[in-house]
RNA sequence: GGUCUCGUGGCCGAGUGGCUUAGGCAUCGGUCUGCAAAACCGAGUACAGCGGUUCGAAUCCGCUCGAGACCUCCA
């Protein structure tokens, strides 16, 4: 399969030209949320982001297997509680079971995910599902040698490691063992290491541990990086495609994986590695702890005190591809409400697309060449503001063959149609905002609207500009905007 | 402290050696309109600072200042 498709590769640090290990299959696993609590927007921007690149992998002809997993157990905090996972503390403080909380926010995931248009993955393991397979890799781990039971824990050797694989921990990551070892802070069971670089595969779970499970070694549960390298080999193989997550998760958690996948066979488990960036919020990044956070549920709402006023997940959306996905992105009002109008503009562009008249031929666009800017600006590793930069070239030819400055061909309209509303809606995700419900008699209030337009149409005809004026401002308390126009009045519900 | 990334016009945000004054928003002027709105046309303001490489740098190198990520769960 022909591909011009470039992609940024956190692996080699440089953009690579895309080939698919077996075209037009590609396998892709992303790094899902830990549901302990609600998903905030950073998570969200990162799932966006690789919504948008699944999409587009589509659309360019692939077959994507997209699997990406729910954390749903495993991960250690680190605080008063050491050694205690994140789910069962959240269960206990809260009394309820664990998968309780699980089921929870699970469901809140998806439904925050929905009214951003992600498209589903293909495949949503969880780490519960898998600790079979997790108790497996780790033992053919301890086989390798690459690991050590500790006390009823195992813990990956990276030392040996290192050895065995010519110092192959850090490649993704670019860190040397020697310098983490002085910084290394200490951890709970750091004294069953033999280095401080080691990383848990099972840890024994302590008496008040509600989420355990049995193993060759204890009554326990699974490692932090575990189970990525287990679900993603399970379902794409052991050499795949494409990895990707949030830059936060490169190290250790990426190295790590890679580790454990190369510990078997000493061969890179992964082509690509992309890693998105981060959102902030009015400038600092997004923190629990200093209140600097905002949740999708507050953002459409408009209930928070740092945003002027409510934002709809389209506009949301369309803000975050303004920015390329491997950049820093900061949330502002300002910047939204921005990116609100450049939105319904485009929107509005595509409503009137539809209802163009076509013409013997067209003139004033250079039509195929746009086309191909389009898609060499995705296959420029996803670029999707340059993407909507060309896209609002198309926008002014659009309203200018409206104004009668220019034309188009019935077939330049067709390619046109297509071509806009497949990078609109299949590429980049975005729908029409839902339409102002009147009251589910729409054909009514349009009946109405018509003879209201029409009076006041009559009155313009005859001067009466005070009485067309009059209609047209209590309209406006309405809510109701009018655009007059060479065919009559629009209107339209803001 | 260590590793790394970034600093673009009023705001957001592309662009990585020699026309991109990308694009969106905002501002100003014009066209259209009875007046508006919308749309279209035109305009302006930029590359953190200093030094270096080069015929030529926002783009490469060095330093300074500033911001951020990771080093510990984290999208």
């Amino acid at each position: 399969m022909e591909s011009k498709l470039q992609v940024y590769n956190s692996l080699s640090g440089k953009k690579e030209i895309f080939k698919a290990i077996n075209a037009p299959h590609v396998g892709m696993y992303v790094c899902g949320p830990t549901v302990y609590s609600e998903v905030h927007l950073g998570n969200c921007r990162t799932f966006i982001s690789f919504d948008m690149i699944f999409r587009y992998l589509t659309y360019s002809g692939y077959k994507v297997r997209y699997v990406r997993n729910i954390t749903d157990a495993g991960h250690l905090e680190n605080d008063a509680d050491e050694g205690e996972d994140k789910i069962s503390k959240r269960a206990r403080l809260t009394e309820l079971e664990p998968m309780e909380i699980v089921q929870k926010y699970t469901l809140d995931f998806h439904n925050v995910l929905a009214l951003f248009n992600n498209r589903p993955p293909s495949i949503e393991p969880t780490a519960t599902g898998h600790i079979v397979e997790q108790i497996s890799l780790a033992e053919d781990i301890l086989n390798k040698g690459l690991a050590y039971e500790s006390n009823g824990s195992v813990y990956f050797d990276v030392d040996a490691y290192n050895k065995e694989y010519d110092g192959a921990y850090g490649e993704l990551s670019g860190r040397k063992v020697e310098d983490l070892l002085s910084n290394t802070r200490a951890l709970d069971g750091q004294s069953e290491k033999r280095n401080p670089a080691d990383f848990a595969l099972w840890k024994k779970a302590s008496p008040m541990h509600i989420m355990r499970w049995k193993s060759p070694w204890s009554d326990g549960f699974p490692g932090w990086h575990l189970e990525c390298s287990v679900m993603s080999s399970k379902y794409l193989g052991n050499h795949f495609d494409i990895h990707g997550g949030g830059m936060d998760l490169k190290f250790p958690h990426h190295e790590c994986e890679i580790a454990q996948n190369k510990a078997l066979d000493g061969k890179k488990p992964v082509n690509y590695w992309l890693h998105t960036n981060m959102l902030t919020l009015n400038g600092q990044r997004m923190s629990k702890s200093t209140g600097n956070t905002l949740l999708p549920g507050e953002l459409f709402t408009g209930d928070n005190d740092k945003l002027s006023k409510a934002f709809s997940p389209m506009v949301v959306r369309f803000f975050m591809l303004q920015a390329h996905y491997r950049s820093s992105l900061d949330f502002s009002s300002n910047a939204l409400e921005a990116a609100e109008k450049g939105f319904n503009k485009l929107m509005d562009a595509l409503a009137v697309l539809n209802e163009l008249e076509a013409s013997e031929d067209s003139n004033g666009f250079e039509l195929n060449t746009w086309v191909e800017k389009l898609h060499a600006s995705m296959d420029d590793d996803f670029n999707t503001p340059v993407l909507i930069a060309n896209m609002f070239d198309g926008v002014k030819y659009i309203n200018s063959i409206k104004h009668g400055d220019a034309t188009i061909s019935s077939s330049d309209l067709e390619l046109l149609k297509s071509t806009l509303s497949a990078f609109i809606f299949e590429v980049l995700g975005l729908k029409p905002e839902e339409e102002i419900s009147t009251s589910g008699n729409d054909e009514l209030v349009n009946d109405l609207m018509q003879i209201i337009l029409d009076s006041r149409m009559r009155a313009r005809q005859s001067k009466d500009f005070a009485s067309a004026d009059r209609i047209r401002d209590l309209l406006a308390d309405l809510n109701i905007t009018l655009k007059d126009g060479k065919m009559g009045a629009e209107w339209e519900v803001k």
